[in-house]
DNA sequence: TGTTGTTTCCAAAGCGCTTTGAATAATTCA
DNA sequence: TGAATTATTCAAAGCGCTTTGGAAACAACA
C-alpha cells in the first residue's frame, strides 16, 4: 500500500495524507485521526527510498571502522556502536558502516561515503590530536560529530569525557596516598584522549611536587599485552626506583599489570596500587576485577547513544550552536588503591 | 551534476547515458567510452536515493546485533561484522545495523527493518537450533542468509563451518593420545553450533569406546569466567576421575581453563591437554596462547566476507539454488596437547 | 528493389514521496 | 450583509534514476 492508494481509499489528496501523517499543523485533527487509523489498518509504511529522494535526506548516519584493530579497541568500538545503533533505531535513523579495504585509504572511505550521498552525517570516533578527517569532511560538505575531540582548526561538534580531569583526579589520589613513583600506561600518543590523560596525570603529580620519569609513561596499544610487558619492565627496577602505583588507560592493560605483579610476587592493593579507566564494557567492569579496581568510569555505550542524539539534533537545527558536551568521569575508589608502602 | 545535466552535456539521452554507465550491451563501445570520460571529468555520481526508488533495491544488507551480549560474543560479532563491511563496501553495498532497544523484541527489530524496506536482505548470525527468524523473514518476504545453520523447516541459504567435523577431529585426537576423561566446555546448548560440536565430540569418543560423563559437558557463555569456573570444578574431582583433557569452544574459555589449571598447580601440555576452537580473532590467535594451543581454526572474518558475497549473489540470481557452503576447520596441533599421563 | 535483422539511440512513463502555489470552505469582522 | 481572514484541502511539479516500447540508421538478404 503506497501513498496514492491510501489517499484514494480515503478520498483525500496525497498532500493531505502526507501532511496528516507527518504531523503538519494545517490539517484538521479529525482528518488526521481518520488518516492515521486508515494507515494503521492497511499497514501503510512510507517508502524510505521515495522519501529520501524527495527530501534529499537519507535518514542514515555513517560510522567507519577504526583502522587500528585490536582486541580492546574492537570491544570499545562495538560498545560505542551498540549505543549508536540503539539510539538511532529509537529515532528512526539507520547506522551504516564503512571500512577501508585493501589499498583503499581511510580518506577514500570517507570520500566514497560522501560522494554517494548515502548518509546525512558521519560520526567520528577515536580522533587523533592532528586528525585529517574534520577538514576533509568540512571541505566535502558532510556534517559530522566527534566522539572525543581533536586539535583541528575546524569548528566541530563533539561529545567527550573529561579525560584530563579524570586522570588528574586519579594521579592526585595516588599522590595523596603517598605514592611518589607512579607509572601511566597510556594509549598511543597520537590519540587526543591519550594526550589529555597524560596532561591531567602530569598536572596532578606536578601539583604535589612529584617529578615524572619519562620511562614511566610508555605509550602503546591499550591491550593486556602492553600492561604485562611495561609493568614487567618497570617492576624489574631496583626496589627504591620501581613504581608503587600504576594508572592504566584501560582495564585490559590493568589485567596485564596484574599479571606482571603476580609474576613478581606482588599483590595489587597491598604492594602495588592500581587505577584504570573503565569504559563500562560488558563483563569488564572494574568492580569485577580482582581485587575490585579503583577506576575513573564513564560508559562508552551511553556516549554512543548521546552522540547520535546530538548528531540528529545538529542535522535538524543546523543553525544552533554546535554541541560541545564534556562528561565528567567519576573516580570510584575500590580495593586496588592503598597508601604507599 | 546529475544524469540529466550530464546527458545534456553529451548531447545524448538519459537512457543512453544510464545504459552506458551501467554496462548495458546496447550501447556502442565508442559512446560508452565518451560517456565514461565525461562522467569522470564532471565527477558524476548517481544518486543512491533515486536509484533505489527506481529499482526498488536499496543496495543495503541488514545485520542485527545479537541480543546476548558478552565480551567474547561481541568480539566474534565485530570480527564477523568487519568482514561483512569490508566485502560489502568492495561490492558497493552498504551494511546497516539493527538492534533491539528497551522493550522492543528481537522479532520487532526484524519486522521494522522489513517494513521500512530499507534493506534488500538480512544476514542472520548466531542461529539457534530452533530459530524463529527464518520463518519470520520468509513470511515477511525478506531474503536472508545464515551464518551458521538451524533446524528450521524453511529452506535457507547458509555458510557454516564444519563444527561437527572439527570437534570430532579434536576429540579423536585426544582419544588417540590415550585420554579417556575428556571435558567439553561448550557454548549455550540452544545454539546450533554448540549442538553440532557436541555431536562431533560425542561421536569421536563413542568411536573409541569412551563413555561421556554428562557433567563433563557443561554449557554456558563462552567466556573466560566459564572456563575458569567449570574447569575449576572438574579439577577438584579425585585424581582418578578428573579430566585429563579439555576441549573448549573458544579461546576465551581456554584462558579460563588455563587459570584454573594454574590454580591447581597443573601445567597445560604436560598435565592437562587442551584444545580450543580458534575463530582467528585479532590478538587471540591460538599460536599466541601460552603454551601454543592446539586448535580447530577458521576465520570468522573470512566467513563474514564470504557471507556477503553469497548473499549478494543470491539477490542477483534469485533462481539459482541457495548457497550451502560448509567450511572445514583445520585441526592444528601445537604444544597444548600431549599423551595422557 | 523491398524485406528483414541489427545496432544504436531516444521519448516518456514510472518509482512513491514532499512541497509549492492555489483553490475552496468556514469563520470573523465591520 | 459583504469583505477579509483563517482553516482545510488539493492539483501538480518535482526529486534523479531505470526501463519500456519504439524509432532511426544501417547492413544483409532474397
Amino acid at each position: 500500500m503506497n501513498l496514492r492508494e491510501l489517499s484514494a481509499q480515503l478520498g483525500l489528496s496525497q498532500t493531505t495524507v502526507s501532511r496528516a501523517l507527518n504531523g503538519f499543523p494545517e490539517v484538521s485533527e479529525e482528518t488526521r485521526a481518520r488518516v492515521r487509523a486508515a494507515a494503521e489498518l492497511h499497514g501503510y509504511r512510507p517508502s524510505a527510498a521515495a522519501r529520501r529522494l524527495a527530501t534529499g535526506q537519507s535518514g542514515t548516519l555513517g560510522l567507519v571502522f577504526p583502522d587500528e584493530r585490536n582486541l580492546l579497541g574492537d570491544l570499545l568500538f562495538t560498545e560505542f556502536l551498540g549505543g549508536c545503533v540503539e539510539k538511532a533505531s529509537e529515532l528512526s535513523y539507520d547506522i551504516t558502516l564503512g571500512m577501508a579495504h585493501g589499498s583503499q585509504s581511510e580518506e577514500a572511505v570517507y570520500r566514497r561515503a560522501v560522494r554517494n550521498a548515502r548518509v546525512d552525517a558521519m560520526i567520528l570516533s577515536s580522533p587523533l590530536i592532528a586528525d585529517p578527517r574534520p577538514a576533509l569532511l568540512r571541505q566535502l560538505g558532510m556534517p559530522f560529530i566527534i566522539h572525543g575531540r581533536t586539535q583541528s582548526a575546524e569548528p566541530f561538534g563533539f561529545l567527550d569525557i573529561d579525560n584530563e580531569g579524570a586522570f588528574f583526579a586519579a594521579a592526585k589520589l595516588l599522590a595523596d596516598l603517598g605514592h611518589r613513583r607512579v607509572a601511566l600506561l597510556n594509549g598511543e600518543k597520537s590519540y587526543n584522549f591519550a594526550a589529555d590523560r597524560e596532561r591531567g596525570f602530569r598536572a596532578a603529580l606536578g601539583l604535589r611536587g612529584i617529578a615524572v620519569r619519562e620511562d614511566f609513561i610508555p605509550a602503546a596499544p591499550m591491550v593486556e599485552q602492553t600492561g604485562l610487558r611495561e609493568a614487567g619492565r618497570l617492576l624489574q627496577l631496583p626496589l627504591a626506583e620501581r613504581p608503587t602505583a600504576f594508572v592504566c588507560s584501560s582495564i585490559g592493560e590493568a589485567q596485564g599489570v596484574r599479571r606482571a605483579c603476580n609474576a613478581a610476587g606482588l599483590k595489587i592493593g597491598r604492594d602495588v596500587a592500581l587505577i584504570a579507566h573503565d569504559d563500562r564494557i560488558h563483563d569488564m567492569g572494574a568492580e569485577n576485577f580482582d581485587p575490585p579496581l579503583t577506576a575513573t568510569q564513564s560508559s562508552i555505550g551511553d556516549a554512543g547513544r548521546r552522540v547520535v542524539e546530538l548528531c540528529i539534533a545538529m542535522l535538524q537545527s543546523p543553525n544552533d550552536p554546535m554541541p560541545a558536551e564534556i562528561w565528567p568521569a567519576d573516580l570510584v575508589v575500590r580495593a586496588s588503591t592503598m597508601p604507599a608502602p
